[in-house]
Formats: C-alpha cells, sequence, structure tokens
DNA sequence: GCAAATCCGTACTAATTAAGTCCACTTTAA
DNA sequence: TTAAAGTGGACTTAATTAGTACGGATTTGC
C-alpha cells in the first residue's frame, strides 16, 4: 500500500503531542497511556527519536522526554528516517554492498533518484511546527489528581 | 525502511522500458526476459497496469502491451497506485471500517492529510516521459533467482 | 477448424519484514 | 536505598509481500 510503516505513524503523533508542551517532560508510560498504546512500543520509538537528537531524555526518576531542538527545526523527513532508516523509495538506493553487479551503467538509477528526490524534499518541507493539532483537551492525562503520566518540570 | 515494494520497482521500470519504443508491442514473455525476471512476476505487475488503463493489451498470438496513453500523460503517482494501491502513507486515512473510534475528532487527521498530500503531489508531478533512461542495447540483465532487485545500484 | 501464443483471474504457499515483547542494566530523585 | 524512569539488545509473533500455479479466454496463422 504504499504507506509508512507503524512505528513511524506513532512517532509523528508523538512528536507533534510532544511538541505542543514544550514546558514539560512526558514520560514514556505517560505517552503510552495518553496516546492508548503499549508502554514497549512506545518505548522503542521514542529510543530512535532520542538517537537522532530529535528528542533530549533524561533519566531517572521524573525523568522523561523533550525536544530536542525547536519545532520549527524538526521535519517529517528527519521523524521518518530517525524511525524507519533513510527515506530511500527503491532498494538500489539505500545499500552500497555491491550487489548489483553493474552499478554506473544502471539506466535506472536516474530515474528513481528523481523520485527519490522528489518526496524526499516533499517530507523535508513539513516541519514539525506545521503540524498543529496535538492531543485536545480531553485526552489529556487528569494531571489534577496524582500527575501520573506527564511530568512537569 | 518506507520504501516502495519491489513490484512498483518492477512496475516503473517496465513502463519506462516499454514508454522507449512506442512502435512495438511487449510481451509478457519478451519483458520478463529482458529484465531476467520471472514471467509469472512481469504478468501480475502488467496486469495491475492495464487495469488502471496505463497499459493497453492485446490478446491471442503476437498479442502483448502498449501504452494506454501518451507517456507525458502518465505520472509516478499513476504507476505506483495501480501496482501498490492508494497512496496513503498512514492507515487512518485509506479504511473506513470505523476501527479507529474516535474519526471525525482524529486530532492527528489534518496533520496526516498534509504530509500524503505532499507526497501525492510530489509522485503525480514526475511523468513517464520525464523518466528517460530504458534499458540500452548492452544492458544485460543479470539471471534473477527470484528476488533481485531489478532496479541496480 | 485447430494449434500455438498470448493475456486473464484467482487462489495458494513461501519468504520477508514489521510489530510488539521481554529482560537485565543504568541513571536519578527523594 | 528504593522506586521510577530511560537504554540496548535479543527474541517471538503477526502481518504483509513476493512469487507460483493453473484453468480459462482470445487471437493469429496455417
Amino acid at each position: 500500500m504504499f504507506r509508512l510503516n507503524r512505528l513511524v505513524d506513532y512517532g509523528v503523533v508523538l512528536m507533534s503531542h510532544i511538541a505542543a508542551h514544550t514546558d514539560r517532560r512526558f514520560s514514556a508510560p505517560g505517552l503510552a497511556s495518553d496516546l492508548g498504546l503499549p508502554v514497549p512500543v512506545v518505548s522503542k520509538v521514542l529510543k530512535g527519536l532520542v538517537h537522532r537528537g530529535l528528542l533530549t531524555s533524561y533519566r531517572g526518576a521524573k525523568g522523561g522526554y523533550r525536544l530536542g531542538r525547536e519545532a520549527d527545526a524538526i521535519t517529517v523527513a528527519d521523524i521518518i528516517s530517525a524511525i524507519d532508516g533513510p527515506i530511500a523509495l527503491t532498494h538500489c538506493i539505500e545499500d552500497s554492498d555491491g550487489t548489483c553487479g553493474i552499478e554506473s551503467l544502471c539506466p535506472q538509477r536516474g530515474n528513481w533518484q528523481i523520485i527519490n528526490h522528489a518526496v524526499r524534499n516533499a517530507l523535508a518541507d513539513i516541519r514539525l511546527s506545521d503540524l498543529t493539532a496535538p492531543l485536545p483537551p480531553f485526552f489529556e492525562p487528569p494531571l489534577s489528581k496524582g500527575g501520573k503520566d506527564v511530568t512537569p518540570l
């Protein structure tokens, strides 16, 4: 179906949620309950985002995550490639192990680069700050009652 | 890896090959041997392309395939969606079976539409006539044992 | 009219990839 | 010191994709 995989889907949702409250730290369990997803899954996604610097993590009790840089300096392409690896629509672009013997002669290579660039550029043009829809108020954790999810900074 | 599936890869290669010789009909077995792919696989891909009118098929002996319309009236988005189904990067756009209980309230929907549109537009801007690299005469297709990528590095 | 070449549709199996889980470890606040 | 967090890697299961098979329909040319 030519679609992003689910983890990327989660990633975008998580990032836009976190971006909506830059003054807070969000814990993995808290985010998981916000989104109704299993903790290990959320954790896995966050892991990738941290690794690429899109999120900063804080360990220990009251630890959690916040944006690694400004929301307008993070693009959708960044998020996708953090979780999913490089955005390469076809097999031959990404791996350089030389499985294909005819390399430089390859007549299709140019074609795929045209296509790859078009898509990459499209995704690199969308910033996190353009994705303006956070989870609405009624999805937010019950802060007043023990603040189980979101740790205020 | 956020990539097109292999059949789409084949499809683009097939289409650009066929587009390079608009005066010929190409049979499925002929194309398969040009690309070094199994006939049933090529056949499957061509099927989808015919179904969407990107190719016209001719049955019977001396039958085969040719472009269904001018190369500059066929876009990469057309090819992808013919083989792979609609270009919908995330799950919640395409199926309307209501698995997602919050549908119209869904705060992420708008975000995904931004992203989907960007990618769709990028792909719809690339025409088959822009993909100018046919298989050159000296191209010797690698002998395929099934899962080989058509597009070499 | 028949045989050969070709496309058509569907169902099936195998292979690959993605999704999700688990666990032992480290870090930090109280 | 203990509990609440993140980290990293290995693992299992689920889902999807790739590829195969086959019976049928259509056209050409002899």
